[in-house]
DNA sequence: ATAATAGTGTCTTTTAGACAATATCAC
DNA sequence: GTGATATTGTCTAAAAGACACTATTAT
């Protein structure tokens, strides 16, 4: 540790959002058409400068709500992590640091604000599709940990409104997980998991068929024991 | 995704170390004794400047083979996540990424070598103390990290070295848990997991009682199912 | 022989997964 | 009623955990 910061190489630090969200039942992500060189025309990560007096997590929530154009946006927000390789922008050195949220169905964003060029793609086709930069793999390593985290924690909530059904969440795992749950095997597993959910004790008719209970998420962030993807 | 990356705040960028192997039993941390102002005689975790043309792996690399005076330092190496508050430096802005570094047992660093001032440290004494900077933060954090991952993937032969016994790789757990495994249920654990042990055929008497089997790590990365921490 | 550690086998409890059966709605 | 979805219950297979027992060494 022997450095003296006041003569370091010049890099720009940035941080760069990978949004899920759950639109008709498919998972979507937050891309922006880029507006100028180098990729000008492609589409991106939404993401800005880390402000000098702000903290890293500070600097996420604020893109968040300006490419979301929300004030308050649900859901959740973790650093995913960060890439630095010095080739990854072809103008200069810079660092990035990625962030993961994982937000209910929001609108798309309005024309005529700051997130205008924003707007959601299916994650199947963005993954196919060349990004800017280094961002389809930014894309790629924030879905492997969205799917990783839905084995071992209550985050599947966080794509959910406040109140939402069993089926709602299980949709949630088919969603990002690619695969069919058994429905009732999967009931009985998340009501089982105390502190994962709280009744309300109302229900939610759903078109035909019997109405389903509505919950809120509970207290609980770890799942024990965790889901399995593949069995 | 509308900046200007000329035009960017001061920001320096460094990668910190958590090494963690295991001593006599217990886990340790590598830490180096702060020389210069601020925190001087402070310890610290080891880290240094990124280069302006290095990945972010290869100085996290490079750090660790210069704090530990090793050429190619055995084990594993990863991301753990990046931390810039701004205040955290109370000099300038500086954006650390850390990174997690499991290793066997390594000399203690030598003296007269770039890595004099490192020595390594029992975390249980190291948590107690006040480091540098927010590095007791970034230490819990990779602790945290490295109990985690052994739940779930093979980490815990990135501690022993080339050839080791079931008890050596018992051990592991015992020390970065903490808590005691039964060897009988342990040994039918690891040596039925697909891929995790080869066996090298040999045995290794260790003092009195049966000579234990030789084994090497597997291609198995992912400990499927996995292990329960608490139970 | 005795102590110590390595390794195997057995039993019980828990859990996952398959799936039958029932409940409650729209139509 | 029929069809659809929600929810509960039952069965079976797999796994975890407790622990008796055997194997192989040093002393």
């Amino acid at each position: 540790m022997t450095y003296d910061p006041t003569a370091f190489p010049r890099v720009a630090v940035t941080v760069d959002l990978v949004v899920l969200t759950l639109r008709g039942g498919a998972l979507h992500v937050l891309l922006v058409e880029r507006g100028e060189e180098p990729f000008r025309g492609r589409l991106a990560l939404p993401g800005g400068f880390v402000r000098p007096d702000e903290t890293l997590d500070d600097a996420a929530a604020r893109e968040l709500a300006e490419e979301t154009g929300l004030r308050d946006v649900p859901g959740h927000l973790e650093q995913l992590r960060s890439y630095g390789d010095p080739a990854r922008d072809p103008r200069m050195r810079v660092v990035s640091v990625a962030y993961l949220a994982l937000a209910p169905d929001l609108p798309e964003p309005a024309a005529g604000t700051d997130a205008a060029d924003a707007r959601w793609v299916p994650v199947a086709r963005a993954s196919g599709t060349a990004l800017a930069f280094d961002h389809a793999a930014i894309l790629a390593d924030g879905v492997e940990r969205a799917r990783a985290k839905l084995e071992y924690t209550s985050l599947a909530t966080a794509f959910c409104p406040p109140e939402f059904t069993v089926a709602d969440l299980r949709g949630v795992y088919e969603a990002v997980w690619g695969t069919a749950l058994d429905p009732r095997n999967f009931h009985r597993k998340v009501t089982s998991t105390p502190g994962l959910l709280v009744d309300t004790g109302r229900t939610r008719a759903e078109g035909r068929g019997r109405p389903a209970a509505l919950y809120r998420a509970g207290d609980a962030r770890a799942l024990q024991p965790p889901f399995t993807r593949e069995a």
